[in-house]
DNA sequence: TAGTGGTCTAGACCACATC
DNA sequence: ATGTGGTCTAGACCACTAA
């Protein structure tokens, strides 16, 4: 925007939402038509101006991306509820006052993103867990033969604890702040194959009980997402290969001493907060964990 | 380009190409202004129109897809090689006779799959595996402190045999077809981590031997990028956790039984045709496989 | 029939890199 | 100064979906 956004009034930063709400008459018209001035009356800006060229990183950032911040910003606020359809793309070019093809690159990133999906002839939508579709994004275990499947949940354990100081760090709280603790096991076609040791940020999961793990059909996301308002965006693995140990051995009945995969996850929502880390427990006899790479 | 070369010569079918070519005269000017037909003399055209309604399955695709299907075909053929700039869009938009957007969004596609790198001011690049950023796309092992790194390779064996049953199936050749096997260990800061048992296509790898896998520093796949013009572009890896048998323990200095990373990966080229199978044992005890979910 | 996303074009201007 | 990719706009038409 700098260009953009320069011409827009100095200190004012405009921003997207005072030029929609029916007061175009503004000067704020599209340049097209008259104002052979640079490209100045344009629409929303960004904060900081290169036009000044003052500041050595001055935050430079293409109309598109405001318009996908402001997107974004509607989506985590609650505005378009995981699975609605968004206001179409001439709508939301009204509303912000940029062209629709402008809105339409905003778009394109979200749906990159896999936090909307468009579908041609009815709109887009905000994309939910409880698709098939988005499921398996976060269930990479695949079984040698078959179909992908989702698993029985068995819920050993929900309890409320004080972080210890390694969930704290990656949680990016405060040792001994708040946090959820659940542990499960997953069972595929009768055997058991993952165990699941989760903590969930305290605050956004209050409420949270074995009861309600356990009468939820479903991915366990899709709950959080709606029951919680809690809706993982996006996961982060570290992958080992382990020997079980006597607890997990007897819960996935195998050999102590056994090679299971370690899968060590931290999943973020908007805005890249922690809201969660796990850490699983594979057997992967009969299954294995897919990853493409591209 | 079906379409496209279908209309070229080909009897009728529009085609791109007549309509550019400083022959603008002709009837064949953008829909805008005059030509209220249809949309008839656009551009270039789809093999099967939608119009005809009569194939079931007409194969319609978009001119951008046609574009870029053009491209990578120039791409494969080496046409500009991995490192070389291709021509600028505008060139391209020339070239095919369709708008630099057009030509745009087809490039933006193939950046997204990282067969071309964009770089502003600059031009547009064939991506290479000597790229530091693409190294790690296909190497997901990070060291648990300190940045992750290439280790060293030392070669234990490279000769030719025939398919076995399993590798054929994968590489989708039939069993006893000419394959090569490289057998090697890498070194991640001194210690032996990954043990790699390797199958290339023969057809594709006349001449690789030993002593030129040793003598090439950096990655293996820029090797064969560069020596044999076959370019990884994309893999499909099964992960699972093991347990070291005699001969990884050996060559790993682990003990045997120790739970060990499982990772067989197959790579293709362009065309989707697996050209490498590769099944990876990695220590994991300091470093661990990095994937991201998004 | 109307509305939504999808494609295509054309032209203007900006930011970046290089000479 | 020139050329390249990057952004933005505007308008036309197509394809799909649903009423």
């Amino acid at each position: 925007m700098s260009s953009l956004s320069t011409s827009l009034s100095g200190a004012a930063v405009p921003g997207a939402q005072d030029s929609g709400a029916a007061t175009p008459g503004a000067g704020t018209q599209p340049p097209s038509s008259a104002s052979p001035t640079p490209s100045s009356a344009t629409a929303p800006q960004a904060s900081a101006q290169p036009g000044t060229h003052a500041a050595p990183s001055p935050t430079f950032s293409p109309l598109y991306q405001q318009i996908k911040a402001l997107i974004m910003r509607s989506l985590q606020s609650g505005e378009w509820k995981p699975g609605e359809m968004i206001p179409s793309e001439m709508e939301l070019a009204a509303r912000y006052k940029v062209s629709q093809g402008t809105v339409r690159k905003a778009i394109d990133e979200l749906a990159a993103e896999n936090l909307v999906a468009r579908r041609q002839g009815k709109g887009t939508f905000v994309t939910t867990h409880h698709e098939d579709v988005v499921k398996f994004r976060f269930l990479r275990l695949v079984p040698d033969e078959g179909e992908p499947h989702y698993g029985a949940s068995h819920v050993l354990e929900c309890k409320r604890l004080r972080a210890p100081a390694e969930i704290a760090r990656l949680l990016d709280i405060r040792t001994g702040d708040s946090v959820v603790q659940i542990r499960r096991v997953l069972n595929f076609s009768g055997e058991s194959t993952v165990l699941d040791e989760i903590w969930l940020l305290g605050a956004n999961f209050k409420g949270l009980t074995a009861e309600k793990l356990t009468e939820w059909k479903g991915p366990m996301y899709a709950l959080f997402e709606a029951e919680f308002g809690t809706r993982m965006i996006r996961a982060s693995e570290k992958i080992r290969a382990v020997a079980a140990d006597e607890t997990a051995a007897e819960l996935l009945s195998v050999p102590v001493g056994s090679p299971l995969l370690s899968v060590e996850r931290v999943s973020y929502t908007y805005g890249d907060r922690p809201v969660e880390v796990r850490r699983g427990l594979y057997v992967t006899t009969k299954h294995y964990y897919q990853n493409d790479l591209s």
